[in-house]
DNA sequence: GGTAGGATAAGCT
DNA sequence: GCTTATCCTACCA
């Protein structure tokens, strides 16, 4: 499989949310290689969405990546002890993204193990920061290339899964914009969701 | 089955 | 001081 094209990315960032459902992420984070499906995502759509980090124009070092080009990482860290990894989208000093927030384990299983400490497979990516563990993924990977290098995402022609379409999980804001995007019925969702 | 509270740090008001 | 795009454990039913 060949990775998405940055112009993959340089669109409309519900559109790129919703199409990168279905496609896989590798990451060779020290050495080992762990890959998965995407089966959720959320779209953050930059200054004008309120639970956006970047809501009104806010621009800081630590968001530094999310104006980055389309097709690159923004990792960052939250509640003290956790990473998320998102995909940069739309246009360079735009700043939107597409939260990856679950996979189905599909390659490195035992590192993955390992690495989230024996908990059930179920759970090993089934969450924004679980995903990052499993994976290694770390703000060493913020601005990262998602073409090449240690993390990418790959294209899956073969994907063909329902979406299904909810509110964001754990914002606290425009807490009802359907910007969550699942593969329908999956069960390595984040939490389940009614199929439809 | 469910829910409540704690961990833990950066950034904002 | 308070909030946060979270997760885990403990406790109760």
């Amino acid at each position: 499989m060949k990775p998405l094209a940055a112009r993959f990315y340089a669109r409309d960032t519900k559109v790129v949310a919703r199409a990168l459902v279905g496609h896989i992420l590798v990451s060779d984070v020290g050495g080992r290689r762990t890959a998965g499906r995407i089966v959720e995502t959320e779209a953050y759509t930059g200054p004008r969405d309120p639970a956006c980090h970047a809501w009104g124009g806010r621009r800081t070092a630590r968001l530094e990546q999310l104006y980055g080009p389309p097709g690159t990482a923004y990792v960052y860290f939250t509640y003290g002890m956790h990473w998320c990894l998102n995909a940069v989208t739309e246009a360079v000093d735009y700043p939107a993204a597409v939260l990856i927030r679950a996979l189905e384990p599909l390659e490195g299983l035992a590192v993955m193990r390992r690495r989230r400490g024996g908990v059930s497979d179920r759970l090993l990516c089934a969450g924004p920061a679980r995903l990052c563990e499993a994976l290694g993924v770390t703000g060493r990977l913020d601005g990262a290339v998602l073409q090449r290098g240690v993390l990418r995402i790959l294209d899956n022609k073969a994907r063909r899964d329902r979406i299904v379409v909810t509110p964001r999980i754990g914002v606290s804001r425009a807490i009802d914009w359907p910007l969550r995007f699942c593969a329908a019925g999956s069960p390595w969702l984040s939490r389940p969701t009614a199929a439809r």
